[in-house]
DNA sequence: ATGGCCTGCAACGCAGGA
């Protein structure tokens, strides 16, 4: 089974990139975020007509989450439960047996901004929510663009980013606490090349000059964990003409 | 000079992202 991510900035915008990409990669679930598209006008008949079936959850302007899948998703839950959140960030689906959830979280703007004690309030509901789903679904996957680059390695140049959202202590300590239930990063599973990034600046050439970060992550239940053979990130479609700022993730498992 | 971009909205400049 094949999963993935992909942060698209506009689904809209994205939609001839993602069409293209699921015809070369046939993942079985691709996790969508940032799809800034009202459920209203989803492109549900393109992607049925390349063979995915999608739930999906938007609103106008900003965030917006979807699960793509070849096979039915089931069992569908939109948000955290106990957290109230106008914004959308969350959704869950069980695809082939394997319990889905595609996350976008918070960008925080600054670390004095109010929206950066709202990212730490909402990983805390998100932790709190996983320790229970990892106790209902031993096949549990939860991929998205985490907006936290967990160590030093995944950020292109530590000192430059030193102070800022995305490589602060309490994000980091937020992130880990996910780590802590047991969910793997699975990235980290595998020797990896140095500097692999998931997400480039539009400004500054910062993508033809290596100046990124690794932010869009897939955390893998124990079991899952076990049965993943590979996991890379595919910068090729960052390089392509309008392209996404992020760059989709996908995961190999054998099950 | 790690600056100088991109998206959507709804008006041509914001907010928000990262």
């Amino acid at each position: 089974m094949r999963l993935a991510t992909w942060n698209v900035n506009s689904l809209k915008v994205r939609l001839p990139h993602l069409l293209d990409w699921l015809g070369h990669n046939r993942p079985d679930a691709m996790c969508l975020q940032e799809t800034k598209t009202v459920d209203e006008n989803f492109p549900t008949e393109a992607l049925r007509a390349a063979g995915y079936r999608a739930v999906f959850s938007g609103q106008k302007t900003y965030n917006g989450v979807a699960i793509l899948s070849r096979a039915d998703a089931t069992e569908v839950s939109i948000g955290i439960p106990d957290f109230p959140d106008e914004l959308k960030r969350v959704i869950g689906a069980t695809v082939n047996g394997v319990r889905v959830i595609s996350v976008y979280a918070p960008n925080g703007q600054s670390l004095e901004s109010d929206k950066y004690a709202y990212k730490l309030r909402w990983y805390a509901a998100l932790a709190s929510w996983l320790s229970v789903e990892l106790q209902t679904h031993r096949r549990l996957a939860v991929l998205g663009d985490f907006n936290v680059a967990p160590e030093d390695r995944d950020v292109h140049d530590p000192k430059r980013w030193e102070g800022e959202i995305h490589v602060s202590e309490p994000e980091r300590a937020a992130f880990r606490k996910l780590l802590q239930l047991g969910l793997a990063d699975a990235f980290r599973l595998f020797p990896q090349p140095e500097k692999e990034f998931s997400w480039w600046d539009y400004r500054l050439n910062a993508f033809q000059r290596g100046w990124g970060l690794r932010i869009d992550e897939i955390l893998l239940s124990p079991e899952l964990a076990a049965r993943c053979a590979a996991c890379v990130i595919d910068k090729r479609p960052r390089g392509l003409e309008r392209p996404s700022d992020h760059a989709p993730v996908i995961a190999e498992l054998r099950l």
